[in-house]
DNA sequence: ACTGTAATCAAACGTTTGTTTGAATCATAG
DNA sequence: CTATGATTCAAACAAACGTTTGATTACAGT
């Protein structure tokens, strides 16, 4: 067969996102995987080796574009004059928004994503840190400048909550449910919106 | 055998509650339970039913306990004069707190709850929200108390970010280690003060 | 002591899991 | 066209899962 003008793996490797995202990782099997990536089973051992590796490359493919396109936020913010703790904490956020609602399983991701964290499965958090940390590190940078009256340490627990309320927000854990009519599009740009209020405030704080 | 003090469902629950937490309700089986608790597999069955029931009654038994205090704390700061949006706060934060420092097996219990809201798992969501729901809901009504000039809707956004990054802290989802020489004690209670401060801000943003 | 219900146990059940195998098919370079 | 290596395929693998069974033990009420 083979219709699609996707590489199998590549049609693995979105198929895996959605269903990883929406059963999670374990409940997620291999044959649901291929079955809905319309490839044979064998086909994971052979391209990726284990289910393991599979998992890691789905989360390496969109990493980096997201680690990528929040550098680039955060140099122009840097680049222009007067910029504000708003611009910056947009910087982080927004392109999380714009990722989780790309065309094709962007959602998915940041919702398994969220569940990676949830997992607590030290391998994959750790690979998790090595592609997250330095980019964390270099936001805090451009929040200390701003916010200089924060000793270090307080303002790794801001941060901290910061991100975890953003990755709760993207995940759709909240209790808030969309309002009928509303397109998922609308309420992530609604949540972003609200996070950053939130956040600029809670940064702020005295 | 049955050498321990505590009956077997009560042993069931007890090692069911550790493992979830620590390995996830798929990975976690009911033979590593049952093993824990030094009871025969076919006994979570018996006294149970089924896996999700088991999970469930994990559940019910904290749940329940965490809601009452926070009612308590709740209905002791309205009765209180002048008591001020920090206070409201304390009353929701602490408790989660206390619990997680429970002396058997809280902390588990905290990482287990956020687990659960990343499972996505909607039969356990709505469980969730049932037991969670009207709580939250008397919380909103002080909390709009003392932010009057808030819509509704915004208050609600607001709230869900709160719960979010509780969650978040409580599970130790965080990138922050635990300082050496600081005991998880001593780290939850600090995430307690940083997380009303944060929150505080944040609730009070214009 | 006897009876009946509750609880425990070892063993097996039927599924489902990730992975492996070896043959079949495809694509491409000589 | 043929030979070669990469890919796909149906089938089977062993292991692990939640659940069920039927016999056995423990203990209560009469």
């Amino acid at each position: 067969m083979n219709t699609s003008q996707f590489s199998t793996k590549q049609r693995i490797l979105g198929a895996a996102e959605t269903l990883f995202a929406l059963h999670g990782f374990e409940k997620a099997s291999l044959r649901q995987v291929t079955a809905a990536a319309h490839v044979n089973l064998a086909a994971v051992n052979y391209h990726f080796g284990t289910k393991e590796n599979l998992i890691e490359e789905v989360f390496r493919r969109r990493l980096d574009r997201l680690n990528a396109r929040r550098q680039d936020a955060l140099r122009k913010v840097e680049h222009s004059p007067d910029y504000t703790l708003d611009h910056v904490l947009e910087a982080f956020i927004r392109p999380a928004i714009d990722l989780s609602l790309d065309q094709s399983g962007g959602g998915a991701f940041m919702r398994m994503l969220a569940r990676a964290y949830a997992e607590h499965d030290q391998p994959l958090r750790k690979f998790l840190s090595d592609n997250y940390g330095h980019v964390l590190r270099e936001f805090a940078v451009v929040f200390h400048r701003l916010l200089p009256h924060l000793s270090k340490e307080e303002l790794y627990w801001r941060l901290d909550i910061v991100a975890g309320a953003l990755t709760y927000a993207m995940a759709d854990f909240g209790l808030i449910k969309r309002r009928p009519g509303t397109t998922e599009r609308d309420h992530h740009k609604l949540a972003a919106e609200h996070l950053i209020r939130f956040a600029s405030a809670g940064l702020s704080a005295p």
